[in-house]
DNA sequence: ACCTGAACACCGTTCAAGT
DNA sequence: ACCTGAACACCGTTCAAGT
């Protein structure tokens, strides 16, 4: 009914005999890192810990806090520089390519991203230290909060269909030829795929995921930059 | 095993008697609009069109081949303008803000988006012309393909979070003012965070939230600009 | 060719009951 | 304070059987 958030109640408290929250959560980092989204259950975490499905219900109230938990831990990962050190375009270059990182380690992140709320400790902080670096980039107002958002959906957008690809690879094995080929069938009546399927057809899929990634990048900041200098 | 998609196998006849592929797919995006991703289950759907609920698998070979079809569908609504009439900016403006607004139509899209692959017509159709208007600004090779990723990471990221605020705000009714309370507490110790949530706490969040994919998409677009000039 | 119902192996969550 | 098992109301999918 009301907007909740695991973060907007007391915790248990902690100390007592019984499971820890940390404990909790690490496994549930592991069970996610290992299956997935869809792999992560109740019963399955319970397990783990080996405890009942149902004992996890003391600490959490529901499965969403417990994934609002594993959410904010990996949030943790990322690389916050200084911006008055580094300045702040590389300061925000590093974090972007932090954040894609974790994306790549985590790729649940990219189906909660989003769809949970972040008011945990860690992705607090890590946007506390963007609006920082953004306003130590000369931008005042309302529009440190736009070049922020600007930047994450950068991230978040592009990221989440390597992650995609990445693991569409993962089940089929590398027989990248041979789904080129029905890449290429399905595309068949479009001239201007065509042109891009084989334009791409040698290219390290790898590498070239990197360079698309870099130079979206550069555009972002370079329009950003653009917004200071009127 | 291999890598699938409803794009690459033949569909069932068509013409035939029993329900049509359109009928089950037209049920599926109404089901999905008025009750989100988690509503649709194949025996709700069984049961919208009057039949049992494993009547679907005649039709189809699994639920995400049905989500396949329902995310094509849609694809259907974005609004493609000629890039040699328009200019290329304004062309790819207007899809931008077209798919940001067909996104908010079916919110269930920002779930599907980069989870499954887009090979069908209407998602190639649009993809396709993309690449046109991007040609037509100057863009050769790769970065034909690159600056198009750019532009899509940046529409589908900035709308994914927005749709959520839509929903969160959806099922609490529009307490914001108590909502404003409970975030700023989770945000205490964060001095930069303070200071931005009390700046957005009188602005209307519909306009800000306009204005901040005005901003994001200008800064996009002109970075991209900027890759042409050198 | 199309549709059905029963069945299987799962889910998240509640709750009374135990220690 | 912590944990349990049984139970409820769901899932997607398979499959033998019907017309």
């Amino acid at each position: 009914m009301a907007f909740t958030s695991v973060w907007l109640r007391e915790p248990r408290k902690p100390g007592g005999p019984g499971r820890s929250r940390e404990e909790i959560v690490a496994a549930a980092v592991e069970l996610l890192d290992e299956e997935g989204l869809d792999g992560l259950s109740m019963r399955k975490l319970g397990a783990r810990l080996s405890a009942g499905a149902t004992s996890l219900y003391w600490y959490v109230a529901t499965k969403d806090e417990l994934l609002e938990l594993a959410y904010d831990q990996v949030w943790g990962e990322m690389t916050v520089a200084d911006p008055d050190k580094v300045g702040w375009r590389d300061a925000v270059s590093v974090l972007a390519h932090s954040m894609r990182q974790v994306m790549l380690r985590h790729p649940w992140l990219a189906d909660l991203l989003g769809r949970l709320p972040a008011l945990g400790p860690n992705a607090l902080h890590v946007a506390d230290r963007m609006r920082r670096m953004f306003k130590v980039a000369g931008f005042r107002g309302s529009d440190v909060d736009f070049a922020g958002a600007t930047l994450t959906a950068y991230v978040f957008g592009m990221t989440t269909p390597e992650i995609a690809w990445n693991s569409a690879m993962g089940e089929t094995g590398d027989d990248t030829e041979e789904m080129r080929a029905t890449v290429r069938r399905a595309v068949a009546e479009f001239p201007e795929m065509i042109e891009g399927v084989d334009m791409n057809a040698r290219a390290d899929p790898r590498a070239m995921r990197e360079l698309s990634f870099d130079f979206g990048l550069v555009s972002v900041l370079d329009g950003l930059e653009r917004r200071l200098t009127t």
